[in-house]
DNA sequence: CTTGAAATACTACTACG
DNA sequence: CGTAGTAGTATTTCAAG
């Protein structure tokens, strides 16, 4: 059950950061059935070992290690984490919320970006064309503390000048596996 | 679900008087220090080995395995995946969506929840209070990807009366960590 | 119930064909 | 890419706090 180790993980993040998109869809592109196989296991369940691992995608253990590592160095595999059961560690209550800014200046986007990013529970954060400047997913126990939040952290971001709530009432979807 | 106890401490819920709270934020509850350290730590990176995991919480390396195993038994884990980055996968397009229905009957949100989850690059999938029936969030590779997308598939999702896209202009923050 | 030390089995990893 | 060999790890057993 151990995870598969990685070596260089900061040399491939960094390389990472370095790539251009062309070079990057070219990684993409020199994937073969392989290497699709052992993403889409991985995106499952990377707790496997390389040995069940090689199994499942007929290759011998060495040759399977090597292209994870290559995938990994590549960028195209970003990192390996443990996935948390939201309703288990006590947030169950997911909120999706649009915000409008007061003006749509750099410095005043710039401000609310780095304030937002510290909000307890916040998930994702995007700048979106249409009626919002921003959306963003946060997590939190349950109204009650929602409530706490908007009113004590939300409100007072910087800049904000309308924030519209959408109450998450059943999640159908919530996946990080990415179709190859 | 799983009703497994995450760390024996009967004695302990008795005494916090937690009976009326879910079982689920007991498990949260019963978390110590070295609970919470690992799964700081495997949030982030969870291809770490066993043996340095230990190290870094100060336990030994059975101990640490022993507390590894339980979280995962108990659901707090949900898994262990591989993070693939989007733009490396030809995917740099991420669309939030927000759907409105022709009905609300429960029919008509049963069936389109069940074709809503077949659509290629769809992430996550919710239902919300506010003007949107749905809110849902597809990667893609561009603007043309995602047009075809959106007149071949999302138009005809069943039951779709109207829908708004959101296009991201800029991920400012996108995790799978959460705040313990 | 949890921990840590020792022993075993298995795995990652290297070198080479 | 595969085989064989080595080094290191995961995992079990067991004794003790």
């Amino acid at each position: 059950m151990n995870a598969i180790k990685v070596r260089g993980i900061q040399a491939a993040e960094a390389a990472a950061g370095a790539t251009t998109a062309s070079a990057e869809a070219d990684a993409l592109h020199a994937l073969d059935r392989i290497d699709r196989a052992i993403l889409r296991q991985l995106q499952t369940d990377a707790s496997i070992s390389n040995v069940a691992l090689a199994a499942k995608v007929k290759l011998s253990a060495p040759a399977c290690l090597r292209r994870v590592e290559r995938l990994k160095e590549s960028g195209l595999i970003r990192g390996v984490v443990a996935l948390i059961d939201p309703k288990a560690a006590g947030a169950g209550m997911l909120v999706i919320i649009g915000v409008v800014l007061d003006r749509s200046t750099p410095e005043s986007f710039a401000a609310f970006e780095k304030a937002a990013q510290k909000v307890a529970g916040c998930m994702e954060c995007h700048v979106v064309t249409g009626e919002f400047d921003y959306f963003m997913t946060i997590r939190t126990r349950d109204s009650d503390s929602f409530n706490r939040l908007h009113a004590e952290q939300l409100l007072y971001l910087p800049g904000v000048r309308q924030i519209r709530s959408f109450m998450v009432l059943k999640e159908i979807l919530s996946t990080t596996k990415f179709p190859l």
